[in-house]
DNA sequence: TTCCAGGCGTATC
DNA sequence: GATACGCATGGA
């Protein structure tokens, strides 16, 4: 990792990175991009602007500090994994060769197991900029993105104002079981994949995808493959018998660059 | 207007 | 285990 202190910014230094790919391609929700190159969002309670200075590999990060930069923004863009390495890994593949091409800049974001467990729960049979909406909406109303524990006195009927349709009895069905301790996400992160899968699924709107999206983006399990209405066409038209050895082990990072690759080709 | 969206619960076989 | 259908909402 390369960073410099600039005033109360941080300068950093980062290939494989591209603010458009990373921070809307459908992985996480609440990052708004406020001017070209411009975004702004949050890890838990840390807002952050960063922007990226005209097209480089130079990144601001506005207001932070070393120390923030170290122990906060380097595990959340996963600075720590070679994304460069990946994609020579995946150019093997004629189709995820052409994915990483495309949008070579997209890196995994290692979200908060709340957010994205209740992120992809708002998200099943919903488009992306409804799904911001509603996000966006809860935001508002917390000041910020709630914990668990901040939403236990909610029912489906006090979350109307989100709009979220029938999704939000799932949510009100996520919070009793975490707030209850039957199920405790920190437990989740020791599982094995499959344990980890069973359990997520024990609630309600937690199926297979929704399950694969929280473990890839909110518990970085790589092997995670989320397939939803876009990678199911990938897979139909790429992949009919199976994907390829080069992804093994990383199959969910692999999925995020056919996922983006498919949807901009149909547009 | 109709179709569809980072699916899942439920009923039925 | 597989398949069919309803579901809230609003973008395109």
């Amino acid at each position: 990792m390369n960073y410099t202190q600039d005033g109360n910014d941080i300068l950093l230094q980062q290939s494989d990175f591209n603010l458009d790919e990373t921070l809307d391609c459908g992985q996480a929700f609440r990052w708004v991009k406020v001017s070209y190159n411009i975004y702004k969002g949050a890890f838990l309670n840390h807002p952050l602007t960063i922007s990226c200075e005209n097209g480089s590999d130079t990144f601001r990060l506005h207001n932070t500090t070393a120390d923030e930069m170290e122990n906060v923004w380097a595990d959340y863009f996963d600075l720590s994994t070679d994304y460069g390495e990946l994609k020579k890994r995946f150019s093997e593949d004629e189709t995820l060769s052409k994915a990483c091409e495309y949008a070579g800049g997209i890196r995994i974001l290692k979200q908060d197991k709340w957010e994205a467990l209740s992120s992809f729960i708002i998200s099943q049979n919903n488009n992306i900029p409804r799904i911001k909406g509603i996000i966006g909406r809860l935001v508002e109303h917390y000041g910020g993105y709630p914990s668990c524990a901040d939403m236990t006195n909610e029912t489906a009927d006090s979350l109307a104002y989100l709009r979220s349709g029938f999704r939000a009895k799932y949510l009100i069905d996520a919070v009793t079981k975490i707030s209850s301790g039957e199920i405790n996400l920190d437990e989740i992160a020791e599982m094995d994949i499959d344990n980890a899968r069973k359990t997520l699924q024990t609630i309600k709107g937690v199926g297979p995808k929704v399950a694969e999206c929280a473990l890839l983006f909110g518990f970085y399990r790589t092997e995670a493959f989320p397939k939803d209405v876009w990678v199911k066409r990938v897979i139909a038209n790429w992949y009919p018998n199976g994907l390829p050895d080069c992804v093994k082990g990383v199959e969910g990072i692999a999925q995020q660059y056919l996922f983006h690759y498919i949807r901009n080709l149909e547009k």
